[in-house]
DNA sequence: ATAATTCAGGAACGATTGTTCCGTATTTTC
DNA sequence: GAAAATACGGAACAATCGTTCCTGAATTAT
């Protein structure tokens, strides 16, 4: 009956993550939009509606990927603590990578919008509180099998990670580059382990 | 010669912090300021020249506040460690009592800017690198009088509390009030000292 | 081939953006 | 009291904002 689509939408959804998670919501124009994910205006709003549910799809498709990347993780592992460095390690990496710093999708938009965007301070709070839950699954079963200690509580300890994650994107964000910096932090934050 | 200024230029400065924290930089437009601030369009840039100049004047106000306020609490301190847990639980109070919560002013332009404007990126970078010092000569005072365990570098402990204070920021402005999530993270970090 | 559908491109919308400028009022110094 | 200087309010600026709409081309199922 219609000719098909001629972009992939998951693509030109993740095109949106990539400039949203640059540039933030206020800071992305509508034509940075159409340039960057390469369609046009009356597609772009055919297909998302308008700016707002557009950015909030693409933090929800970021939100999925992050959450399911560190669960997978996680449960498959035999050795939680050194997994979870791992993880640790690997945020580091991503940081001191990136050419142009985009810190955390996550933990920008909480920043930018959660005070004056209900949907997104949803995403927000609904992302901490699955997050906490995936580290405090690890960390119970850490204790259990005597890896971890459990002279903190589990939950603590989770809500404490979760605390220093987002320090960390923070500081990214700000352009940090010695890597020695942020060794220091891990060095601190895993001598509680 | 003139006429006097009637307005007073440093309460203008404040009530400028006050907007841009709660707004950010891109949120708060040219009449939001002419509101809130009091004060006609061409004052204000006949005052402060241009609103990126504000910003970062309002910023540089709010940097010198927070650091006099933490340097000195901690250079007139006889236990280190308690002032310190002092500091971090005002910082949860203030999270906590936040109507609107605006998390810390630096971590959001940090967020915001940082990768964007050079001059705002000088202002973050600079602040914690002070702050670090600040943290660093507190923990080595500490450490020599035997109040904190020496068992880890005082660079690295000071580097890691102002990574947490990041965090507990990223968590205050993503709107979470539960006491019971600041003092976890408080409790489990302390727990090194 | 025809009809139905939806694509892409771009013009155009009113609203708002940050900023400038002008006329007037006010104050100060001489 | 005259002259110089500057604050003030508000009109006006061009540019950009997010969004809508119109056009013609393209593709599909019948």
């Amino acid at each position: 009956m219609a000719r098909t689509k001629e972009f992939n939408e998951d693509k030109a959804l993740d095109k949106a993550i990539e400039i949203f998670w640059h540039k933030g919501y206020n800071g992305t124009s509508a034509q940075d939009l159409v340039t960057h994910l390469g369609l046009s205006r009356s597609s772009l709003y055919d297909t998302f509606g308008d700016k707002q549910k557009l950015f909030s799809k693409a933090l929800k498709k970021y939100q999925n990927q992050g959450q399911d990347n560190v669960k997978k993780l996680l449960e498959e592992s035999n050795d939680v603590k050194v997994t979870l460095t791992e993880i640790f390690k690997q945020a580091v990496l991503e940081s001191l990578e990136d050419r142009i710093t985009k810190g955390c999708f996550m933990v920008n938009s909480a920043v930018e919008l959660a005070m004056h965007d209900a949907e997104i301070a949803y995403i927000v709070r609904d992302n901490q509180k699955v997050m906490e839950e995936v580290f405090y699954k690890a960390i119970k079963k850490g204790q259990e099998s005597g890896q971890i200690s459990d002279k903190q509580e589990a939950r603590s300890l989770a809500r404490f990670i979760f605390n220093n994650y987002s320090g960390i994107r923070v500081l990214a964000r700000g352009g940090e580059k010695d890597k020695k910096v942020y060794d220091d932090i891990l060095k601190a934050m895993f001598s509680l382990f």
